[in-house]
DNA sequence: ATTATAACTAAGCACTTGCTTAGTTTTTGA
DNA sequence: TCAAAAACTAAGCAAGTGCTTAGTTATAAT
């Protein structure tokens, strides 16, 4: 009874999510977005409500690109030797052709502030507490069971893979994967 | 001959510089600092010539205000030691009445792309390598020789100064200086 | 074939952005 | 005392922002 839809939402969240990581939440416009998308702006809003709406399905979009290493995590018995297993595949999955793009998630969470939009706060907080979680949980799998212990050590490696964010667009290659070498050195 | 300035620059800049440490530099318009200096937009072109200028001159009172800290580091003989009490400096500096803003340096470094304003990154990058010499030095003062090992404790120290930028927004004031124990500890 | 319906195009809305400019006020040396 | 010069005010510019809407085109059930 009406016309189909010439582009697949899938796709086009894609070409967003690659756009919102290079860019940033608030430096992408909706005209850029209709650009790299190569749909028209009331086709974005059609699908996706508004450009919070677009930025929500690149964080789904984005969770799902990163689920391949988090899964190689998730599977392993290797204790922290495997969390930094996890730091290398990173680094890995944030460069783009030369080019490190950092994490979506913690650049944005480094852009906005609490109250510019508490909604997609949440969900980036959310997001940065499962992969602790998982931190914990690979944690646990070693000798110790100091539950304190373990919460300190988790959050120091919280802040070093964050930090990997930033760095990454300030140190090359080799000195990334020497900084991931030294975090776990005498761990 | 002529009419006197009604406001002084330093102290106009003074309050530039505390906007931008907690808005980011794209997200504070020439709107807001005229607000938050109190002089007109006229004024603000006037003395600093555009936007970028008055970002150029915050970030000279940032070094200015850091330059207290960074001080106690180059002065002291401790070694890695000075520099563990520079992190935790570091936190009381940033923080702001409970809130955290992180580094303003750190902050814009992550918030501006290369190419988006060369002149400030290049600003930016000569001020965290500066920190990162100044690290060296310390790290040379004690036991290790080795260039190598010395350069690569250097990279990972400053990836988690970087870190502690971000973590700063999501985590509280135990877990930060939980990070900088653990940090140093076995170090 | 007709028609209801959804998807499209493109123009435009009100608002904000960085920056400028026309016109006024204040100060100071002659 | 008065005119030149700098500092001020406030209005306004073009361009960009997120979002909407009027009008057109394609599709599928009747």
């Amino acid at each position: 009874m009406a016309r189909k839809k010439q582009y697949i939402e899938q796709e086009v969240i894609e070409k967003a999510m690659a756009l919102f990581w290079r860019n940033g939440y608030e430096n992408t416009s909706v005209r850029m977005l209709e650009k790299e998308m190569g749909i028209n702006q009331f086709s974005i809003y059609a699908s996706f409500g508004n450009k919070q709406g677009v930025f929500l399905e690149s964080i789904k979009c984005y969770k799902k690109k990163i689920r391949k290493i988090t899964e190689i995590l998730e599977n392993s018995n290797k204790g922290v030797k495997a969390i930094q297993e996890y730091f290398y595949n990173f680094l890995e999955f944030s460069k783009d052709a030369a080019l490190y793009k950092g994490c979506l998630v913690t650049n944005t969470i480094n852009e906005l502030k609490e109250n510019s939009d508490p909604i997609i706060m949440h969900e980036l907080k959310k997001f940065s507490n499962d992969i602790k979680q998982l931190f914990v949980r690979k944690l646990k799998q070693d000798d110790s069971i100091d539950k304190e212990m373990i919460n300190k050590k988790t959050d120091f490696l919280m802040n070093c893979l964050l930090g990997l964010s930033i760095s990454s667009k300030v140190f090359n290659t080799k000195e990334l994967k020497n900084i991931v070498e030294m975090t776990f050195l005498n761990f």
